[in-house]
DNA sequence: GCATATATGTTAGGTGGCTAACAAGATGTC
DNA sequence: GACATCTTGTTAGCCACCTAACATATATGC
């Protein structure tokens, strides 16, 4: 869905992800990227990768902490991101119609699941 | 999730499944199994080809129509199946707790979302 | 100060998903 | 029978996710 509407532009969903955070709110640390994406250290970095290569963003490494890395858009990136489409049709093509009450009872449920199934996995390797 | 339970056995989520038709329903065709697994050919072919590489599983042309290939588990894929765990309990862990009317809710919701997202790819390439 | 531990990012190797393009067999039409 | 078309499977190339192992840089402990 989002691939469809990303495929002109040569990008993948997280990776217009990364560019939406850089856009709206401005250059963020990639590891605080991680936490925000909710991805592994190792993915992100992948991606990032991809997205430098492209001349879309760069890594600037922190004054104090040289491991850390901030991650900002560059001109073609900024650039690009302007071009780029609303994608908020998405969620309105997928949920409009239901009420209010059923989308919030997906959300408890869905939410609530994956909270489960994380505590399975640290609670119980055997 | 499941890929914890699996890994112990250096199988993937997807590759399970696959053996759980051939173990449970008997041999299928590859063709079969891209619309039981909805997943696209080429997916099937790469998951298909792993577990041939590991011996588990056989493609047999069938005799009259030679494209299509028949897929069954070979002695090692049997013995292997006999071997795996019950993957009930991740589905129990998940869902437990839950109103039935709230889970039926959240069904409801997710499978028509997922719809009428199909609908706007196939109707709306501009 | 030095050794150890912790945090951050990268690389290597797997899984799984997709599209596009191709090969080969089966079918249909004329 | 010959050609066009549909079906099935494979291959190549891409995205995204993961774990494990590694390199560096910072922080802690003694």
């Amino acid at each position: 869905m989002m691939e469809a509407a990303l495929r002109p532009h040569g990008l993948g969903a997280t990776q217009w992800y990364v560019l939406h955070q850089l856009g709206h709110v401005g250059p963020t640390m990639q590891r605080e990227l991680v936490r925000l994406l909710r991805v592994e250290r190792a993915t992100l970095s992948i991606i990032v990768g991809t997205l430098v290569r492209k001349g879309l963003i760069e890594q600037v490494p922190d004054t104090v902490d040289q491991r850390q890395k901030l991650l900002r858009l560059t001109p073609a990136g900024k650039s690009l991101w302007a071009d780029l489409p609303d994608l908020g049709f998405i969620h309105d093509a997928a949920f409009a119609g239901f009420s209010k009450a059923d989308i919030a009872i997906t959300t408890r449920v869905l939410k609530a699941a994956t909270e489960r199934l994380n505590q399975h996995l640290e609670g119980e390797p055997t």
